[in-house]
DNA sequence: CGGATCATTGACCGAGCTCAATAGCTGTGG
DNA sequence: CCACAGCTATTGAGCTCGGTCAATGATCCG
């Protein structure tokens, strides 16, 4: 890409920040951007026929989201921040004339797509499956990837925890509890946990045995 | 395309048929090619770390698997026949060829992915949230998208309904065999159900409530 | 006909839900 | 600076849904 292109590039591509509870946006709703995520952590919620919402998805640093613009399909999905978040804009216009000049972009945004498909699914297996208690230990493994740079992990509130793993808040609240009296966890701050991964990865296969 | 092209394309593509079953790949395996779902229905299954079998998605009749192998990734999952099922296999370099000249085809191609990316998400809040009697019925509502000609539905193994559900196979028992006494399904043959999509969702709607 | 596999049904029990009370934390106004 | 209101988290008590274990039918082949 020349000077000139870059120019034009940066002048499309807006940052934003949001604070928790911010939302980047709304299922129904038609999209004419995606997003990049530079920090934090974005949470993908829908609801059920019956009402109540239920997180089927997390984004963290790296990770785009907001595809289905690019294919002009609506949002299927409420994309809230959990933290303190960071966005890169990207106008799918301008993606469009990017790809044309780049078509090594498609591959990449079609890896993007099968990225997103495959921590779907793999939400199924890691958070829907089996006992209460090893639900919330895998949960915490998965936010560890979401390490921030002073060692503290996003410890979601326990209604979120109850929308991930399809529990009760006072369940989420007593495991939490448990494993702060085994010492698996310490929670510096209401909502930051630090975990030594030793102790968690024993901790999953004595649940697992 | 001209009439050579369509040749080409043809010698290049192959229909195969499946016996409930079998698989198309298995996780892991490097494809080299895609799959559009002609007739029946196709399991995308994963184990867990605990050593269960967990069904995450299904595709059905026009539905493309095994996209992955576009962007050279290995398959993450297994993807089995339930059904009969009858594939068109189309060779990854095919895509390639035919989407240089064209570029409608990738957009196509994204489209599939993200209504792959939408039905993982709807797995999680439509089979994997609340109690299980909605959950059968909801997995139901879903097969019901796959009736056949004649009108008759695939009806799953209890194992099967077990993997994609999360609940034991004596539990799935007994729930079909309740809906079967209160008239809400017909069970013709072991593995073909008939239901009313009016008796379907007033049952539904009386457990959402 | 015998064996294998899958579905059904029963009895019992425990994980997790509901309801309810208590404890901490945060912000707001006096 | 303190008191109070509004949240969220924690903890307890009791109950229910769904899991486990086990026995009995139903089907399908060989």
């Amino acid at each position: 890409l020349d000077e000139a292109g870059l120019d034009h590039i940066h002048s499309h591509i807006a940052s934003l920040s949001l604070a928790p509870g911010e939302t980047v946006y709304q299922r129904g709703e038609q999209g004419a951007a995606v997003y990049t995520v530079r920090s934090g952590v974005v949470r993908f919620e829908r609801v059920t026929e019956r009402g109540d919402r239920r997180i089927v998805r997390l984004a963290g640093p790296g990770d785009l989201i907001g595809q289905e613009s690019v294919v002009s399909r609506v949002h299927g999905d409420d994309a809230v921040a959990c933290t303190e978040v960071e966005l890169c804009r990207i106008p799918c216009h301008l993606l469009s004339e990017m790809s044309a000049r780049e078509p090594a972009l498609l591959h990449e945004l079609m890896s993007r797509w099968q990225r997103a498909l495959d921590s779907a699914e793999a939400w199924v297996t890691d958070l829907t499956t089996g006992p209460a208690r090893r639900r919330v230990l895998r949960l915490l493994l998965k936010l560890s990837d979401y390490t921030s740079a002073q060692g503290e992990i996003w410890l979601p509130s326990r209604e979120e925890m109850g929308a991930m793993l399809d529990m009760s808040v006072e369940t989420a609240s007593r495991l939490i509890s448990a494993l702060r009296r085994e010492g698996v966890l310490q929670t510096p701050g209401l909502r930051t946990v630090r975990v030594q991964g030793e102790v968690l990865t024993r901790a999953l296969a004595a649940e697992d045995a």
